[in-house]
DNA sequence: GATGAATGAGACTTCATTCAT
DNA sequence: AATGAATGAAGTCTCATTCAT
């Protein structure tokens, strides 16, 4: 237990762990798991290397605490999407995409999902963890949204779960290209052309015509 | 290279060799690179620990070795795809996801890609080579379909490189979710179903009406 | 040494010592110097790890104050052995075995002697301190009374130190063997039949006849 | 397998392994088991760190061998005894203990049962097996001769299992010492000198006079 | 005095790589 | 060419000891 007063609010992780969490996660994404020495992780938090045991047990238990945290960041940044939301399907999936998703794009946490693909053998169960609680809760906001369109006569009839899961893949995988390719390779990308093109392609198709 | 005489034939990868290749392709699929022992990988490749060596001066190289066989092989694939094919670009489209796509993923080297990006950062400019040669012909292959349908007038105007992008990333991602998931969890998986929601997508996005 | 008001009474061991010394005895005993914590020792003790060292400076000093601390308890109880006894050298010999040394062997300190055995090479001098001291005052005591046995003619003439040595063997290993085995495994022993079949031995031998 | 000529008397624990057994208990009785590093055991064997892992797979299994072929050796040794002797029980005794005993107590392997004794708790069951084998052995050996006196009228009726397990009992703790004591200290013991006593205090006890 | 978070030396163990056979 | 015993660098984890509070 640290300081009584950093107690009250009863979800203050310390500053030491955070630092740890911290630099795991960028030491992870940098060089792997396995390539990760303990020692590189205390330094760079700017603790001993004895210390690092005194948050988690081992360094698996470290990578796991690093996925959680960063997936619990995820959730609770997600929660503050769908408070009171309203007008168009198509409205409110370009706002989502464009803001929403963008600012996650751009958060540290956004490597987490490269780390839990990477690393999903040595890790049992975690990658169907973290697909369960973080690419699902995300592909049930698109179901949602998907079907509000339905609803709304905006959108046809259409196969909704699967529809979602194309639009998240082609999200998510850019997403994991992003943190396995060099930055100079990558930065010729430009996300919200990504975005807009994607969102033409969701809401139009590419056919020159269709239904008269 | 081994001997000289063996690179007469020009293609002989030797039995041992390619039993070595594939060994380490499925254990490095298994338990990712750090985890996969050589001497486990000479065991499941019917050799000793000593001969792999004779074959790659170092673990790494070996990794290599897998990655670009397994490259060369989705090469000649794909090479085969394109002989002399006409009709609609949106039946080219249908028969190429439907037929081409899923036997590659049914095929052992699709599991190429998640490696690639489960190791990335250990190997410098891996993904990088990846990304050109495989996604870069693939992605090239899309264009071309997409700028058939667009000069046919089969296609309204897009941002065709970017569209061949989304394409593109939604079906990787679920390839690399593949080989990221345990079986059981990804074994409701639907493969036509998706590609059929995918393409329905492609050619008549979500919208009720377009274009009258 | 703490401060020197509390050795004015010059023999309060302080509550919080004694809880150290007893919880360092039973763990040591229990596993070994090596493996018994400091931490599991402050912690049965009820201190604070801290607190180990505001009375001995290092983990070996307080192996060797529960060895001195032992021993002196143990000389304390001896010295009570010698007041005034007379009467035959053989009874003498059987109370001492049956009452004496059967409540040594009940107490908490007859684990010393194991202990001391057992961590012998870490500690240079240690056994041989306790052989000296321990040791070498039983057998004197033995040898006293062996003596005194011979000047009442009760005995034959012998070779007193040695034949001392020999019943202090006897006696010793059983305890040793007593710390080292499973109490399951020894519970099957019985000590008074044991001490009874070896005052036996020492009186009369095994032979059939002797001296007419 | 070492050399197929080894092999036909399917008994050969290969050189490098023998110097591995000969090291750790050399310096397990010199420093105890947690005190000799690894690292030292090799050097004095004269192979590699990692080369003492080809043979045993933990330090602790390491430990176990050293004991359980130091106890084959004294097993094989003890068979040696038994062949074939008629004579008195006395005659018996007394050649076992001055010939036999005194060869076992100058050869190596008698400080196995000082290391069992000391390392007792970390290796649960290993005292009880030393205590079955060998010392058990022991004492079935004494039980034989002393029944075997008595049963040609040469001892009187005793306890026989008590007294074996004394006579034990006095030889063993003056080996555990030896191997406890630094060599100066004991230097003095005369072995000899110990079981000639020994030997008197069993066949005639002390007293000056018994049964007319 | 008392605490316990932090330190860092040190130990065991693994495993890629070599090389004598 | 092929083997696999041997090497030793490197990594994780433990735990005695310190010291700011």
């Amino acid at each position: 237990m640290p300081t009584i007063a950093s107690d009250l609010p009863s979800e203050t992780p310390s500053p030491a762990r955070q630092a740890l969490l911290d630099a795991a996660l960028t030491l992870f994404l940098q060089k792997g798991f396995a390539a990760s020495r303990v020692d590189d992780i205390a330094l760079k938090a700017g603790i001993s290397k004895g210390a690092v045991y005194l948050h988690y047990a081992t360094k698996e238990a470290l990578f796991r605490g690093v996925v959680e945290e960063g997936v619990l960041a995820q959730l609770e940044r997600a929660e503050q999407l769908l408070v009171g939301f309203n007008g168009s399907a198509t409205g409110l999936l370009s706002t989502m995409l464009h803001t929403n998703l963008l600012e996650y794009w751009g958060s540290p946490s956004s490597g987490i999902m490269k780390l839990v693909v990477a690393e999903s053998q040595q890790f049992p169960g975690l990658a169907e963890g973290f697909y369960d609680t973080i690419t699902g809760r995300a592909r049930q906001l698109l179901i949602d949204i998907l079907q509000l369109g339905i609803d709304q006569g905006e959108f046809r009839a259409l196969d909704v779960p699967y529809t979602a899961r194309c639009i998240l893949n082609a999200l998510d995988h850019e997403l994991i290209m992003a943190h396995s390719l060099s930055p100079e390779v990558h930065s010729s990308f430009d996300p919200h052309r990504y975005i807009d093109t994607l969102l033409q392609l969701i809401t139009g198709g590419v056919s020159q015509e269709r239904k008269v």
